[in-house]
DNA sequence: CTGTTAGCGCTTTCAT
DNA sequence: ATGAAAGCGCTAACAG
């Protein structure tokens, strides 16, 4: 089954174990131990090895050693949107992470689509060692094939009882609740929640955490939207028509979105309206105005999603984590509510 | 050498090939052949094996498809901060484009070390079937190791002339140069360029297009920051120390801290002083006010990007492209010079 | 059209 | 401490 050299187009061959062992004069079992830094080998050999690897610019074939090896050494990343600032923070933190120990990361886009992130997924499962889903979207059903599976999946942004999985996530009720205990201290007590994606457990969380703020004579209505700018932005008027004193957007992206629609409206902002985010992406302090939002600690989920796949790469089974806490930040998009207008 | 089974932990064995074989009562060379869309094998087989595998749960282990083809169907993706939502905006239309040809993706952080990008880089190499690497830092020298792989590797946002390397970038000079003609009709002669990493080329072209201002009666001066809020925010001081009645920021995130700055120290833009920012990143638009700044077209280059690497992968030399316009966009955020104070 | 078989580059017993 | 050799799971000649 000769295959055609390389890359075609190129006539050199990819240099192998084989041609820095007969550079070295030793076996090729001897290479790959130097290589992989096997303690039990002569120093002299160790040099040799060495050299010959240095001199013909040697450098070992990753699927081999995989398929050799049963070990990868990489791990896959599923997320709903690479465009969006809040995955782009967490994977930074568990790409970084997952480098210092050697692992590589392969990502893939789904879109928000839970067919394709299941689709995603299961390409991934093949070959990785272990698999990261952020803000999964797909059915349960589909987390149980997952949790079926031999490699070890965790879940980040979703928690989903009688589900064999790790998974991390932010308290978003409880900030989405104290977010709403603000604006009702406020004097709010008509608001319009600007929802995002329906599967997102995220969504579910604040939603509930909105409507929980009834017992404290807060009313809401919920306005479908998602988790972007523009979304924000198109929605702001069917929110607006709903008559709240303020708007609680699922995330800041699409808080943003609102606090522009809003200003080409000519209302301002908290003066006028309030207007809340959610996971405070770095712009979110530099919006106009700064905006009222809730952390959900992005580095420290993206770690502790690296902890567990860690666990489960070794076997062990990490004790699961409680819900990360997050935490209301108070900036100056909130303001006391108008009375109604008339 | 016997391996552990599968995962530590978990007693099933991943399913192979073999057991798809035995279970639809064929040969693996047919089976192969149903995974791989060979047309050419009876349509009852084809029926046979697809039940087989999905009854099995077959999926095909991707690293002994690399190993057997010579092709791993994956590339890597080097980038210096894998937080600038800059880069994540080139990246999603990679992965996408990717993605649709069924290639994965592997994506490092470079943490914008020109090392460490040489490390990634190398790494990469041994896995990969082609190579992007984003506004690269690394020497020339480097590039031309690079070049001499017979991996293709194709360099955004970096033209190195001499370097055997396909390239694509955005005429950064000539928009920079339009951005100070913008900013000197409103009658500006006194600048300050906030700049970004010396080793970045757009950096370098940046720079360039603002001495070339000079021409038209423009003066600049140079202050070192970086591509962050965090720095732009900080090299604000020094930057106004220079008294300029502008402030040219290597990019729109600088642009954001260099106006979060400003306001606290009680300066207006434009009014006080005016700020432009580059590349155009969503939020650059929402920013208070909206930036004026210079779109580098992030999604035609990630497109154009994947073309080339495309081409390489086939073994095609592609012409090169020339460099990509990069339009001025004008908000808010530049007006008229203030005349000098006092 | 299908099966047999020889590897892909590497790791890891098992002898020595 | 080192080498020989048997695979890892799959593809691609090559026969039939």
């Amino acid at each position: 089954m000769k295959r055609s050299a390389a890359a075609p187009g190129s006539g050199a061959h990819r240099i192998t174990i084989h041609d820095v062992a007969r550079e070295a004069g030793v076996s090729i079992a001897t290479v790959s131990r130097v290589v992989s830094g096997n303690p039990q080998v002569n120093a002299e050999m160790v040099g040799l090895v060495r050299t010959a690897a240095e001199k013909l610019g040697y450098s070992p074939n990753s699927a081999a050693q995989g398929l050799a090896s049963g070990q990868y050494r990489s791990i896959g990343v599923v997320v709903p949107d690479l465009g969006n600032p809040y995955f782009n923070d967490i994977l930074k933190s568990t790409v970084t992470a997952a480098a210092a120990e050697r692992y590589r990361m392969v990502v893939s886009d789904s879109g928000g689509d839970p067919e394709e992130e299941f689709n995603a997924c299961q390409q991934q499962l093949s070959q990785v060692d272990g698999l990261l889903v952020l803000s999964s979207r797909m059915p349960v059903e589909r987390l149980h094939a997952l949790a079926g599976q031999q490699v070890p999946v965790v879940l980040v942004n979703r928690v989903e009882l009688g589900v064999a999985l790790p998974m991390v996530a932010a308290d978003n009720f409880s900030a989405m609740l104290e977010l709403c205990q603000h604006l009702r201290d406020l004097g709010h007590t008509k608001v319009a929640y600007l929802a995002g994606s329906p599967l997102a457990w995220q969504n579910r969380e604040r939603w509930r955490g909105v409507q929980q703020a009834r017992i404290m004579g807060m009313e809401a209505s919920l306005i479908q939207a998602d988790a972007t700018i523009s979304a924000g932005y198109a929605a702001t008027d069917e929110a607006l028509a709903a008559g709240p004193t303020a708007i609680l957007a699922y995330n800041d992206l699409a808080a943003i979105g609102v606090m522009a629609r809003l200003r080409e409206l000519g209302l301002r902002v908290p003066h006028d309206i309030s207007v809340t985010g959610f996971d405070d992406i770095e712009v979110a302090q530099h919006a106009t105005p700064p905006l009222t939002t809730a952390t959900s600690p992005k580095a420290e989920l993206g770690r502790l999603a690296w902890e567990l796949l860690r666990a489960g790469l070794n076997g062990e089974r990490a004790p699961l984590p409680p819900l990360l806490p997050a935490e209301v930040v108070l900036r100056s998009s909130t303001g006391r509510a108008r009375p109604p207008r008339g």
